[in-house]
DNA sequence: CCTCGATGTTGAAACGTTTTAAAGCCTGAG
DNA sequence: CTCAGGCTTTAAAACGTTTCAACATCGAGG
């Protein structure tokens, strides 16, 4: 099952020494070209596969970074798995993802068994705020879509609450003052970012802080969302809100799709707002106002900066990009009946 | 920044053997509970990480399986991930996911690395036939949702002819006869399926096989989709299908809105029925009918097969589960006017 | 007092590469 | 004919673990 053919096997079987094999595999130029041949041919006659293992413990570098991803299933994340794949691509690292999926147990694992494996780096979108604080031993870690408070690494983010702000802000203008949130768990930093944008807006406005009613989900998965929905229609109908601003469009999803079985219509009953711009929020059942976030380039400059993570005078930087409003039918002004 | 602080360095600091530290971390039951302390506050204290390539070089095994992906960005293939990583997870293994993008040169690269790296086993959804023969090459592969035609692996996969008659005898029950398939390259082995299984419906219904416009796409990408849909707005209304079997949802969800954008209606201009039954199907502008498939049970199953590839007499084998059709809007009969 | 088995610990040999310094070989100039 | 210098190739020493056989130590049983 496993000859396991070494690099000595090919060496006697080519009748060079294994340090030409060597050659042949790192600095293909240094060797003749017909020994190169001979070699090759020697390779591919007895299907030699180089020990990645041995390779890097001699040679010290791994050629792989990771990403530790807080929801796979979130096209939001994949969109940004997307943009750090095609710059390490571009610096010939190769990407493994890892889906954390908001536990913490599984992150930690994940970032123990990174650094023994001795990646080049992890790029990471922390579950909490602790495993933020999670120590760097040795591998460079850069946060992405989470601003790093110390100094002590890089970071890539949007303006959470500049976002939240925008989505809310939109809602009062178009007349509505009863507004409900629903995200969490509030250990998420971007939720509480986000409603802090949110209570923001109403400041703004003027409006007291009481016109948000926050409804609080167990995580940001469409099923929570329908979850939410049940929740908002339970309420009398006096204090219900007439708007809800999502923390991201999976959430908005599954509001909707509860909205709609319990016969309530979007945007004339309930307005609502995603976060994320994910491509299927175009495609809802009513298409979904949202606020975009630079997904790919979040992804991309993440990856950069930790490229840059060994360089001598390396100093830490945190990114910022600034989110933008996308308004669709699902906040379309009420009509007069 | 990389003081690289080895199992000796632990040792000496605990004043003990190379080999007790090892214990320590394989074997603590066989080490005297007071060593054992005294170790352990040494690699906690010298901040201590064990060198997995050294560690897999002298023991042979890797303790990680990896899952190379079609797409990330289709919830479809997360999903199926989502189940490969539960059945890891039990087996104390940890998964690291790799995305191919449909790209077979990505694909190969991938392919060659986890080779290199002596992973536990690949799991693998390739691009194409082709790349399906992949030699084994000591490291046991097993496909998933495609079936090995050959006898050299295991696979886990879903009768996608069956699933493409369900999809298309429904819309054949529900009175259309002039019928698109959307979906592309033909390259992918379930596209080739999924309409071999449309036209097995014609001809149990007794309609010609030009009954069956093809629509080729270049992927299976919800931008494909909307393509498809100006393509087929664009026939003379005279030829123009009344209904749609779209490849996967992706498709349908760009063909839906396609439409919507131009102004048709679905059903009642265009019936659509989708694959995968992925959860945002349901949250469809109108909510897709579509062929669901286990998808957690595939990918479960998937990494379970991978398990039973080392033990001694080990036969390959090929699950094939059933797909199963879910009616939604997309479909519901044509109201008389 | 000796032996034996059990219990802990250790020295040293792998594991399969890369890398470095040096050795061979050749060609052409002197 | 010799030798400098360029081009190839090589022997051997790492890299940081695990593992195995062997070595202490100790208490109990004879």
């Amino acid at each position: 099952m496993r000859p396991s053919v070494g690099i000595r096997d090919v060496a006697q079987h080519a009748g060079v020494s294994n340090a030409t094999v060597s050659n042949v595999l790192n600095r293909p130029d240094v060797v003749a070209p017909a020994t190169r041949q001979r070699v090759l041919a020697a390779i591919e006659e007895l299907g030699f596969v180089r020990n990645e293992s041995a390779r890097q413990l001699r040679a010290g570098s791994s050629r792989v970074i990771a990403y530790v991803v807080l929801d796979a299933a979130n096209p939001f994340f994949t969109d940004v798995a997307r943009g750090v794949e095609d710059a390490a691509r571009e610096a010939g690292l190769a990407l493994f993802l890892c889906n954390s999926a908001s536990d913490g147990g599984r992150e930690r694992e994940y970032l123990e068994l990174l650094h023994e494996q001795r990646v080049e780096g992890i790029l990471i979108t922390p579950v909490d705020a602790e495993s933020a604080q999670i120590a760097e031993r040795g591998t460079p870690v850069v946060l992405v879509d989470r601003e790093a408070t110390d100094g002590t690494r890089c970071s890539v983010a949007v303006d959470d609450v500049l976002g939240g702000e925008l989505a809310v802000t939109h809602l009062i203008e178009n007349g509505h003052t009863r507004i409900a949130m629903v995200g969490g768990p509030l250990s998420i930093q971007q939720v509480r970012d986000r409603r802090q944008g949110a209570l923001r807006a109403l400041t703004n406005a003027g409006l007291p802080a009481d016109s948000l009613t926050f409804l609080e989900t167990r995580s940001l998965q469409v099923a929570e969302g329908r979850g939410a929905g049940e929740r908002l229609v339970g309420l009398p109908a006096s204090r219900r809100p007439t708007a809800a601003f999502c923390a991201n469009d999976l959430l908005a999803l599954g509001l909707l799709q509860s909205m709609t079985q319990q016969g309530l219509r979007v945007p004339d009953d309930l307005a609502v707002v995603g976060y994320d711009d994910i491509e299927f929020a175009a495609a809802a059942a009513v298409p979904l106002t949202s606020v975009r976030q630079p997904r790919e380039q979040l992804g991309r400059t993440a990856a950069q900066l930790l490229l840059t993570e060994n360089e001598p005078d390396h100093e830490h930087r945190h990114v910022k990009f600034q989110p933008e409003l996308v308004v669709r039918a699902s906040t379309a002004i009420k009509r007069r009946p």
